[in-house]
DNA sequence: CTCTGTGCAAACACTTTGCAGCTAA
DNA sequence: TTAGCTGCAAAGTGTTTGCACAGAG
């Protein structure tokens, strides 16, 4: 049974790195070992992890690869569209006051942040669970990919 | 007609003054001159400004601020839940290559990021006239408050 | 062989912290 | 009067850049 749930993954894991070393030769990106140890990790993990986390668990089969180019590597990939920077930006922070509803589109590629409304979007409801939890003050519907004149 | 605008705007304005007071008395918050000013720059605003654009606006008014100030008091505006981060983080970026669905929540005051997963809000639909200009690769529901543990 | 990718180190940007003086309550 | 706030300076954290060498195509 466990044996067989690993299976499961080991092919899913393999499925996943096929059609990554397929995107980045459709890129024109080179299939360097680092670049797929990192992948690699990344896809090996639910967590949400920085760029040091997954540098310390990819060094443990790669002990001579650099922090730096795990954060490029990263950069590089959400740039292709195969992972996503879920917190944190990087950039500086960003306030808004204004509770009025807009929603965000971000750019992967230029990084620019695009307002847009869409009414629907103002009406999700927080579900049941995690209101009787939480006190929820702000919710949103947040999109991310590549902007008109980053698609090309 | 331009008039009128501008003195709507006006009454808006001075009733989120004085419901914010209101907010900083019950949160035992003192009035001070440089919290008000920021408080009311950000709300003159619908672009999401930088701490440092928002200081430049506060000094044309208070020219003896200064930016840590500024930056405090946008922390203690988020802690209090009238103004929000809407973009960057100040902590490290957060990566993730699993593109399935999950959502998350941020507590304002803890700053955690706690995974939930509601089905619905996997299926909320990008908007035609957005998915027509944008490549959309990953769409999400965000929501920030207070987690139980900091909502007391 | 060529050109991208890597590793190292230095530079940078933004944020946080410590502390003394100030000020709202 | 006094607890909290502000301003200044320094330290810290995470990210980006420049460059020479290595390695994939």
């Amino acid at each position: 049974m466990r044996e067989k749930a690993n299976a499961v993954h080991k092919r899913q894991t393999e499925e996943s790195m096929a059609a990554f070393r397929a995107k980045c030769h459709k890129m024109g990106l080179k299939i360097t070992p680092q670049r797929m140890a990192v992948y690699q990790a990344l896809l090996g993990t639910t967590e949400h992890p920085s760029a040091e986390t997954v540098f310390r668990r990819v060094r443990q089969a790669f002990p001579t690869i650099s922090l730096d180019t795990v954060n490029r590597t990263l950069l590089t990939l959400s740039e292709m569209g195969v992972a996503f920077v879920v917190e944190g930006s990087g950039d500086a922070k960003r306030f808004d006051a204004n509770l009025k509803n807009h929603q965000h589109f971000k750019c992967l590629k230029c990084r620019r942040i695009i307002d847009f409304h869409h009414e629907p979007f103002d009406r999700i409801e927080v579900p049941e669970n995690l209101a009787r939890r939480f006190t929820v003050l702000r919710k949103t519907v947040y999109l991310e990919g590549f902007c008109d004149s980053c698609k090309r």
